[in-house]
DNA sequence: GAATATTAGTTGAAAATGTAACTAACAACC
DNA sequence: GGTTGTTAGTTACATTTTCAACTAATATTC
C-alpha cells in the first residue's frame, strides 16, 4: 500500500532550525538592539573583533560567513559609535585592521555577560549529553565543525 | 584566579543556529527558487497549506508565525501564480479560505519529495538516536514542541 | 440601532538586505 | 615600466522586510 506519511513541516530541518534560529535571535536582540541600538551584523562584527581580536574586514566576512557589503555597512556603523577604529596597514593600503575602542571593548564585555547568561538559560533545560550532541550536530549543518 | 575562558562565538546558541539555519535555507532555497522562482515565504504558505489543507492567512500567520503582511503578499504572489485561490466565507467576508489549485498541489507535491530528500539527505549523517535529541531540542526552542 | 472597538487583510513609506558595478591599491607579466 | 589582473572595500540600485496607517467587515456596548 505504501501510503506515504504526512510530510511533518514543523519537523523539516530548514524549517525548524529557522523557527528556533529566529525565536533565539529575536530574544538576543532586545538586549543589543535594545541597549546599544545595534542591528545583528553590527554586534557580530563587534563580537568577533572581542573574541578574537583585531582582525581586518575580509576576515570578518570570512569568519562570519557575512557578505563584505554587510561587514562594510556594519564597519561604518560600528565607527560613527565610536566602538571601532582602523588602522591603517603600512605596506598595503588596500585593507585596515579593525579594533574596538575602549567604548566598544566595554560594549563587548556587557553584552558577553548577557551572551553567556543568555546561552546557560537555553542550555539549562538539556541535559549535559544532549548539549554537547546538539552542539555537534549544529555545528556540522553549519559547517562549521572543524573535522569534517 | 577564576580566569574567564574565552567567549565561544560560534558555540553560542542564537549564532550557531543562524549559520546552520542560513546554510540549510541557502541550499533549499536553490530548489524551490529555481524551478518556481518562489520566495521563502511563499513556499512556506504553500506547504502550510499541502500540508495541513486549506485555512485561512490568519492560520497561516499563526502557524507558521510569519508577520500578516509577509503572508499577504506571498498569497498575492502564489495567487497570481496560480498556486492557490481564495474562497470567501459566506458568513464573515473578512477573511477568505486558501487552497491550493490543481497546479499549486503539484508543485507542493514536487517540492514535498524534495524536501523529503533534501532532510533525509542532512540527517542522513546523524545516527538515529541523535538525529531525535537532536530534533526534540529543536523544537524546544523553536518553542513549537506540542508540550511544554 | 448608533457609536465604538476589534478583527482580517491590504497598502505605502522607511529600513535593511542582496546584487552588481565601481574605485583604489597592489601584483604579475611581458 | 606599462598593461592586465586581482584584491579589499565602498557605493548605487533593486528587492525584500518591517512598521504604521488604512479599509472593510463584524462584534460589542450603551
Amino acid at each position: 500500500m505504501s501510503k506515504k506519511a504526512r510530510f511533518e513541516l514543523v519537523e523539516f530541518l530548514p524549517y525548524a532550525l529557522n523557527q528556533a534560529a529566529d525565536a533565539l535571535s529575536l530574544e538576543f536582540q532586545h538586549v543589543y538592539k535594545g541597549r546599544y541600538g545595534m542591528l545583528r551584523t553590527e554586534w557580530r562584527v563587534l563580537f568577533h573583533l572581542g573574541c578574537y581580536g583585531e582582525m581586518t574586514a575580509k576576515q570578518v566576512c570570512e569568519m562570519g560567513r557575512l557578505h563584505k557589503t554587510k561587514v562594510s555597512r556594519a564597519v561604518a556603523a560600528l565607527e560613527s559609535k565610536r566602538y571601532l577604529e582602523r588602522e591603517e596597514v603600512a605596506n598595503d593600503r588596500r585593507h585596515s585592521v579593525l579594533r574596538l575602542t575602549k567604548a566598544g571593548q566595554s560594549v563587548f564585555e556587557d553584552l558577553e555577560r548577557e551572551a553567556r547568561a543568555f546561552d546557560a538559560r537555553v542550555r539549562g533545560d538539556m541535559n549535559a549529553q544532549d548539549a554537547q550532541v546538539f552542539q555537534r550536530a549544529l555545528l556540522r549543518i553549519a559547517g562549521l565543525s572543524s573535522r569534517d
